[in-house]
DNA sequence: ATGAAAGCGCTAACAC
DNA sequence: GTGTTAGCGCTTTCAT
């Protein structure tokens, strides 16, 4: 028994206090049996005077419900998770949970344990927005019968609540764009070509040019790895090739950025010379000169709804799946024209 | 009594398996006290068996002991947080901690809740971060006898465990930088006088020009707001005015690169035209063009510092205050010449 | 309208 | 070398 450096009352505190038993401290706080109102004012005097603290850790104990989430991402230093963690946490608070903030840093033994530590602490659900969550993972979780929500990257649509991003409205609004201002040679500088995500936004890319394309259109994949640096090289292999675009659609900002640079580096002008548009609308595009023309996400609303759903779910285990697809759309900005 | 949707073991089921007592299973798990190597292995195969997972609610309440911190922050939008958050999360982690991740939201009644929540959580301690931390904060986790430790932004010298920041070197470095290059006008956008952390930089600024100033060397002081917006509108300011100095230093990154637009949107070429030096080094200065010169505070070994000092205050409380002061230093980029 | 007491899963003092 | 049992602070059933 470690000692704690604790003046905190407890329930027989206050029951010795107000005169009256714990059962009655206990139906005072939680409102759950009538208590005279004499009485009850007794106890909340007694507890105010005594500055007391529920101990979640009992409650949580008594209820088998701790009001508390875990949240796994990948590294909160990726500019994409800063506000759907903040979306994340105004939704949880709102509600009266706290959310431990998990990163896998992008190993799938860290997420595993990650998993474990919050199994052991008695989450009431996790959410898992982490790019790194394989079955290893998510049969963790449900073995332990936890609830959870995820961030379908692949739209592997996976049997559990979850969202997914529906990126084609905004690739096809990104390319019309161009096309309505006369591109016609449009490259797109994919991400690494063994992460689901970028598989799926190489393919919406692909069918959005095939929806308009009148026998004019020309396009590209270029290989990129959704950093700065696979843009500034991608971009670089493109000046070198015969025929240059007029624009470049890229899988990721980072990637569109490094290419920005690398065209800018070799003389070109942007927009002028040549369009970019970049997917995720990091916080940085609006501030970079030219600022970049994106596709967005909106971090902050899915963080929300991620958290809303989870909460859904712990109230209700027996609700009916849950489904929510994002929507993309494009922010012309000043790198296309 | 919730029913836990769980096929969660415990000692009593673990002990059932493995013929012992659960004071035994106890004692393997924690090894407290010494049991027979062929009892061990029962009660291990049993654990395995069982899937078992400790239930670290039951185990703080037993033990007053949670392994769990509260961190404190405003919002983790703020670039300044992201690399402080994860190197509290690394260090926490790797000694068994998890951590709940708060934001003040700038806002101190927000704050005072927050910390009200971290304490029914039995937390076995709290990192603030924020900068709205006052003493009606302060004062609440003292009374309640919570082991915290806190970045000292405003050097006022609390008496607890604390880092402070000193600009001093970083600073000078700066402006010894700039008058080796010939500068001899150098002004200082500063952030909004009413953070105690705006006016020790604007005083260690003043401070070190005196340090260097051998009567050629002239300098001015200009509001800003720490903002991008404040940074622009500061610069037309000194646009404005009848000598135009040949150097900026800024009070924070956003001021300074709010400024650089300015100049530019102006037509002032930088660095060929004007210099400009940030502070904070956050992540995007390097992604500038022209990438942004600016003071480093090395926040990923803050946030490793912070927690390192929680959690060695947390195993001794009578350990002697921990004080750590971060230096500065000058990060040499692409705006200034 | 209120109290007594069992029990949540664990630790640790005490017993043998 | 191991078992028994009294808590930790709370919820909740059963009594009255």
């Amino acid at each position: 028994m470690v000692l704690k450096g604790c003046i905190l009352a407890n329930y027989e505190d206050i029951a010795g206090l107000a005169r009256v038993s714990i059962a009655t401290v206990s139906h005072v706080i939680n409102g759950t049996r009538f208590v005279l109102p004499e009485t009850q004012k007794r106890v909340r005097e007694a507890m105010k005077k005594l500055k007391y603290r529920p101990n979640l850790y009992a409650r949580g104990l008594a209820t088998g419900k701790t009001n508390t989430v875990g949240l796994v991402i990948s590294n909160i230093n990726n500019p994409f998770y800063p506000e759907l963690v903040q979306g994340t946490e105004e939704v949880a608070v709102k509600n009266n949970y706290n959310v431990f903030l998990c990163s896998t840093d992008y190993d799938l033994k860290k997420g595993l344990s990650t998993i474990g530590a919050l199994i052991s602490r008695k989450i009431d659900g996790i959410i898992l927005a982490s790019s790194q969550i394989d079955d290893s993972i998510i049969n963790e979780i449900i073995d332990y019968g936890i609830n959870f929500v995820m961030v379908d990257w692949g739209n592997r649509n996976i049997k559990t609540d979850s969202i997914i991003f529906d990126y084609r409205v905004g690739i096809q609004e990104a390319i019309n764009h161009l096309v309505d201002r006369g591109h016609k040679r449009i490259f797109f500088i994919s991400g690494p070509k063994k992460h689901k995500t970028s598989i799926v936004r190489i393919n919406n890319f692909v069918e959005s040019i095939k929806n308009l394309n009148k026998g004019d259109l020309e396009y590209k994949i270029v290989g990129g790895n959704h950093k700065l640096e696979g843009g500034y090289k991608a971009a670089k292999e493109i000046i070198k090739s015969d025929k240059i675009p007029s624009a470049v659609i890229c899988s990721n900002d980072f990637t569109a950025i490094g290419a920005m640079h690398s065209f800018m580096d070799s003389g070109l002008k942007i927009p002028d010379d040549i369009s970019i548009i970049g997917l995720d609308n990091i916080k940085l595009t609006e501030i970079l000169k030219p600022s970049l023309t994106t596709i967005e996400l909106e971090r902050y609303n899915i963080g929300k709804t991620l958290m809303q759903l989870l909460i859904n779910r712990v109230d209700k285990p027996e609700l009916p799946l849950q489904k929510k697809v994002f929507k993309t759309k494009l922010i012309v900005r000043e790198s296309t024209s």
